[in-house]
DNA sequence: CGGGCCGTCTGACAAATGTCATCCCGAAGG
DNA sequence: CCTTCGGGATGACATTTGTCAGACGGCCCG
């Protein structure tokens, strides 16, 4: 019996998954959570072979979530399954100790079949995001950028991002001038969306 | 027996629910679609009791499907299962001929009590979001704001914009200042993302 | 028929943004 | 010890953006 925590913010996707994955013979998933933190804590508690997270989840992302489970809780693989196949977020995951990078429009099928292959020891990554991921290079933003940039993503002015950061309005200007040649957009707002993109915030 | 098509463009979000609805005795799943185009097609062939769609899907959008199905199949009807509960999306399916809006944070054993419900004539909305869409009013925004809203939503500049609507880049200006004190913002940016979280463009 | 409203355009102006040069400090590395 | 790099700051500058007033035609509605 293979047992399983599920991870994931949407409780009907959940739901779903977990009804999929009950259906195998061999798979039981012993535990749910709905944010990275809840993942940890039911991870702590049930001891699975193997974690099942989401990234885009509240409170706690599933990265920080895999990085927190791999330290506490080593007997216990992690594998992401994902929305969205940004390169930097797979880089993020691998550092923080997952063994498998799936994305959420692979066939339904696939997934236990996954499970079961990590749970012998493999890890799987999907190839062509493997290749996007090591052609697109690794994070070109300082820490700094990074706070800059993702205080500019809600739209908010300069004046804003000073106050909120504690930093003065020139300073932010030129954080974000960098930011701007870095991520080789024109402005702002196209650098904010490269940076999503790419999975760099 | 409750004859379902479901529309959902993450395969494994679709699988995963089509299992789920299988699952149960008086429903069956007769049909898949991954983009709403596919979905007017499928419907189209195989006249089920209800269309069970997301909003978010490439080629064709949920919404416009809904109102594709409703004009050719009338028989029909058609269920809304989105990820965001956004107030315009819920005015617009409405107008679209949707009898049911419902969001993926609800518990999965909801879906198919919500179907019987659906199939025995009535319509269901959230109460919540029911309530959210009526005090935020109508979509302020007029036809040509929100095209230049939209193109503005990627980062282009106002010149980018001017060229690919055929506008000057005054107009565009002023359409852009407009939707600004129209959304109650204090620039580009946050009147893009207002405007997309009311679910206006 | 006369208002409105929408779409389109122009010109002018103020404010915000993006760029650059230059400076200081501390930490890390040869 | 010197250099490099990141964080932080300043001031000057050009460009872009946001605002406003005004103008014109088309269309719908009372």
């Amino acid at each position: 019996m293979i047992r399983v925590v599920l991870a994931e913010d949407q409780a009907m996707v959940r739901g779903a998954l977990a009804t999929l994955l009950g259906l195998e013979a061999d798979i039981e998933v012993v535990g749910e959570a709905a944010t990275g933190e809840e993942a940890v804590a039911v991870v702590r508690e049930t001891k699975p072979d193997i974690a099942l997270l989401d990234i885009e989840m509240p409170v706690m992302d599933g990265i920080t979530a895999a990085a927190e489970i791999a330290r506490t809780t080593p007997g216990c693989r992690v594998m992401i399954l994902t929305t969205f196949g940004r390169p930097g977020y797979l880089r993020r995951a691998m550092e923080a100790g997952a063994v498998a990078f799936m994305v959420k429009d692979s066939p339904a099928r696939e997934l236990a079949a996954a499970i079961r292959r990590v749970r012998a020891g493999e890890r799987l990554i999907d190839p062509a995001l493997a290749a996007a991921a090591l052609s697109a290079g690794p994070n070109p933003l300082s820490p700094r950028e990074r706070d800059v940039l993702s205080a500019a993503a809600d739209g908010s002015t300069i004046g804003d991002i000073a106050l909120r950061l504690h930093l003065s309005e020139g300073t932010v200007r030129n954080y974000l001038s960098t930011a701007i040649q870095k991520t080789h957009t024109r402005n702002r707002m196209e650098a904010v969306q490269r940076a999503q993109s790419q999975g760099w915030l």
